[in-house]
RNA sequence: GGAGGGGUGGGUGAGUGGCCGAAACCAACGGUUUGCUAAACCGUCGUAGGGGUUAAACCUCUACCGAGAGUUCGAAUCUCUCCCCCUCCGCCA
């Protein structure tokens, strides 16, 4: 959430980048009411929370020199009943204010292109060119189906329509970019993690799933646990509530775990073969900065991720996010897709974002400076590198040969064990 | 799942109704001393939210001793509920 006092001394700020996002502003009105409200209420109860105070204290003297106390105590049993009163009022007010809080999205950074739609995205980079091929070629399911890697009727049969069961290549190839994309982040300083793959609700409000998507997540309902939706949200909460010494900034940390994704409501297009499912692998990138440097470090991890599809030879493009395309707590993001050969279409399989001291407010995440004084919020942000099954279906297309083989990417093969399969 | 013990400031740990936002020690920071290092000594040393000040420094108030509710004029301290940790037993990859 955003900070309070920004949202009180520049409104007309707030308002102006909540419209950018194509949201309404009116809410900042309700917590600006709100706010004056809960001061109100605080003056008047901490006033007489003060007099209880300084009375018991007589009280307390009162008794000691043994003289006659019962008409104070009379009288401050009043006071008493009326700060029960007053901070019950407060409560409600805080509640609320915090519930409306909630409901601001964070705002455009100044370099974010103004735009409704994902038409509105710019492209600021492009790399690589498909691949001379004479022949028509496949898409990627047609490959899996043919080559027997991704079985996807029996994953249908074992839990349902999006969870594919990759079998013999298929699995040591999805194996085989996971580790991939595991060392190249450690050896860009990234610390792995091997989180939980189910949170509870304090993290999946941190990072920002809960209240905003709660219906993307699955919900395991006898625990109150949602099952991750990306690792963003057990690693981002791995110093949530703590205070980190400015010396350990910036903290880098990588994962890779299974993605669980609803996706209520998108349905019939773009969901054949791998394009769309309902468990995936992705390895995860998050950074936990100095508010100062999240911009560097925006483009840091957008080097870390174009590396990886440099390194496999798939040919890709980055666009900026336009403002109305931005998530709901992200001030900036670009996506990486790769060209699908066999689909003739781009693919997303990176999502890289800064979230500036949002998330980190949430997660009251902060760092001391190191020459003293007050903790400050950190800069949070995340990207993937990568998600797996669009990878694995633009590697699989791109490198298909006319008899319906594919040629493993040489970066691979210390993984995978082979360099061809079919 | 059963039985018992416990959650206090960055850490250890005292505190069973008012003089406790909380002793002491350690760590950290500043200083004195010292040829350097170390030691010793002195001092500072929680967070958040209000109010005052143009603002900062600063002053002041309030809240916080796992979370929430209750008893009381007054709660770290008493009562209840919940969460978490530890030990033992059972079960188990």
């Amino acid at each position: 959430m955003l900070d309070i006092k920004l949202l009180r001394e520049h409104p007309d700020v707030i308002r102006a980048g909540i419209a950018r996002k194509g949201e309404d502003p009116v809410k900042v009105n309700e917590v600006l009411a709100l706010d004056e409200q809960r001061r109100q209420l605080l003056q008047q109860g901490e006033a007489l929370k003060s007099r209880k105070n300084t009375v018991s204290q007589q009280v307390a003297a009162m008794k000691a020199r043994k003289e006659d106390a019962t008409a104070v105590i009379a009288e401050m049993r009043l006071v008493a009943e009326e700060i029960k009163r007053l901070d019950g009022e407060l409560r409600t007010v805080e509640d609320h204010l915090h519930v409306i809080m909630l409901q601001i999205p964070n705002i455009p950074h100044a370099s974010v292109p103004d735009g409704r739609t994902p038409a509105d995205n710019k492209e600021i980079a492009a790399w690589g060119a498909p691949p001379v091929i004479d022949f028509a070629p496949k898409p990627h399911w047609e490959l899996l189906e043919s080559l027997g890697i991704v079985d996807f009727v029996r994953g249908t049969k074992i839990t349902g329509a999006g969870f594919p069961v990759f079998v013999g290549k298929g699995a040591r190839l999805e194996r085989a970019l996971i580790n991939f994309f595991l060392d190249e982040a450690a050896a860009n300083g990234y610390t792995e993690l091997l989180p939980p793959l189910m949170v509870n609700a304090a993290s999946a409000t941190g990072t920002g799933q809960l209240p905003d998507k709660e219906g993307q997540m699955y919900v395991v309902p006898g625990d109150a646990l949602y099952l991750v939706p990306t690792a963003e949200v057990p690693v981002t909460n791995f110093y949530r509530d703590e205070t980190l010494q400015e010396a350990r900034l910036p903290v880098k940390l990588c994962a890779y775990t299974p993605c669980f994704r609803r996706e209520a409501g998108s349905y019939g297009k773009d969901v054949r073969g791998l394009n769309r499912v309902h468990q995936f692998d992705k390895v995860e990138l998050v950074n936990m900065v100095h508010p100062g440097n999240s911009y560097d470090a925006l483009e840091e991890m957008r080097s870390c991720s174009e590396q990886l599809l440099r390194k496999l030879k798939l040919q890709y493009h980055v666009l900026l996010m336009c403002s109305g395309d931005l998530g709901f707590t992200q001030t900036k993001k670009y996506d990486l897709e790769v060209w699908s050969i066999g689909q003739q279409k781009w693919l997303e399989v990176s999502s890289i974002s800064n979230f500036e001291s949002y998330q980190a407010r949430r997660l009251n995440l902060r760092y001391r400076p190191g020459g003293g004084g007050k903790p400050e919020f950190v800069h949070t942000l995340n990207g993937s590198a990568l998600a797996l099954p669009r990878v694995v279906a633009a590697l699989l297309e791109q490198n298909q040969t006319p008899e319906g083989k594919v040629i493993v990417p040489s970066v691979l093969h210390k993984y995978t064990g082979f360099e061809i399969i079919g």
